[in-house]
DNA sequence: CGCCCAATTGACAGAAATCAAACACAGTGG
DNA sequence: CCACTGTGTTTGATTTCTGTCAATTGGGCG
């Protein structure tokens, strides 16, 4: 099933054009602020939002929800790149093509910039050309940290999604995980069996506790980040 | 010991201005061919050429040699981010400070040009700006790389790392290797025994051939990438 | 209530790390 | 010129870790 193409963006944020300041110096193009300001589409569970290969032409971000990234090599291993939650975008591209696939993880709101709008609208508006540099360098750092974790062994692995996860969630040592086991796997590049039997170790040794599968609190930091 | 301060690039580049003209609407500042044809410094093997955590003042290209660039955990593991052969440019960051350390592999020759010089002339020099964002995307692409090689078991990796090799050496088969085996390792997160087993096996089973410990030739590479 | 899928746990096999030793080669000094 | 030393590479034996296969548990939803 093909995905349902965005409500004009151009048109409704035209309609807001000139409400909540910012850069209002272009009265008639629509800043950083009203982009975001677009209604937002709701994808269901696992649905796909752009599939690898297609034309990438839009910007993504979460309103509500969460989302997946990933790769699928040729001999159907699955790799996920990253998780995005509410607030984060995701499906920025450098070439005209996605280079990776996106799904929802969970019933969520996405909301959809348009690349073309993005790059007229950035010729003249510094704030959008430095946001979307800003993009492009929090990509590139995730990518570097991602590989990072991945040279670690199992529990190291674990322990950093687990404090990548709370760092990015705002109450403090209480997260919550969208996502399965399988996905955690898959972005860990381990099985759902070594992500389970560390956490358990984890919990063994009272460094988490887990109220739920899908509850994880932290008890001791320090031990989940020996390797700061 | 600290680096030195490499010659000013600016001063240099200025002599040389409205020579191969390309992009001459600004008559009085250099353009990105200006910029590349400024005088390398030498740089002898191992020698550091810019720390992690250090200012980043500049972007740089390896006219001749080989560099690594590397970050060192706090429990001393080190993990090689990416090699840059001759002709390819790295030290390109997004923040202010450096987030890796590089060194050269060999002895080298390396262009220094002073980011910013670069984003002065980015301000009307067309060329330089897509240039920049060319190398942003190409960074970007090389850490998502790296990460899905390191999902990969020992063999998986130790191809990929092979055919990528092979792919930016100009000579088709024979490859030429300029770093070490603990580079090797380091970079795909393996031992160096695990690396050297592997490239036994290789040649064992007639894929490979290892003329010299730092050449390898490709006899079958289909047999290198079933994961295409 | 029962079904189904996700998560966990256990037993075992296989892969890679570790520890140890032999080997190759380049540069040095006799 | 050759022996010597030091580093880098390879090979071997063993241990540790992770994957695989299989069975069980648990929770959410119809």
């Amino acid at each position: 099933m093909l995905r349902k193409v965005a409500p004009s963006t151009a048109i409704q944020i035209k309609q807001r054009v000139l409400r909540d300041g910012a850069a209002a110096e272009q009265p008639l193009l629509p800043g950083w602020a009203e982009l975001l300001a677009a209604v937002p589409i709701k994808y269901s569970q696992n649905a796909e939002i752009f599939g690898d290969g297609q034309p990438a032409e839009y910007l993504y971000k979460v309103v509500d929800g969460a989302v997946r990234t990933f790769k699928v090599l040729s001999d159907g291993r699955r790799q996920i790149t990253g998780f995005f939650l509410s607030g984060e975008f995701f499906g920025l591209e450098t070439g005209n093509e996605h280079t990776l696939s996106a799904e929802a993880i969970t019933n969520s709101k996405i909301l959809s910039i348009k690349r073309s709008v993005l790059a007229v609208l950035a010729e003249h508006d510094k704030e959008i050309e430095r946001r979307r540099l800003e993009l492009a360098a929090c990509e590139l750092k995730r990518a570097q940290t991602h590989a990072t974790v991945l040279i670690l062994n199992a529990k190291e692995r674990v322990a950093k999604f687990l404090l990548e996860m709370a760092s990015r969630n705002p109450k403090g040592t209480k997260i919550e995980l969208p996502m399965a086991r399988l996905d955690i796997a898959d972005y860990l590049g381990l099985t759902v069996e070594t992500v389970s039997r560390v956490l358990g170790d984890l919990e063994a040794a009272n460094i988490i506790a887990r109220p739920t599968a899908r509850h994880v609190v932290l008890r001791d930091r320090g031990k989940l980040s020996p390797t700061a």
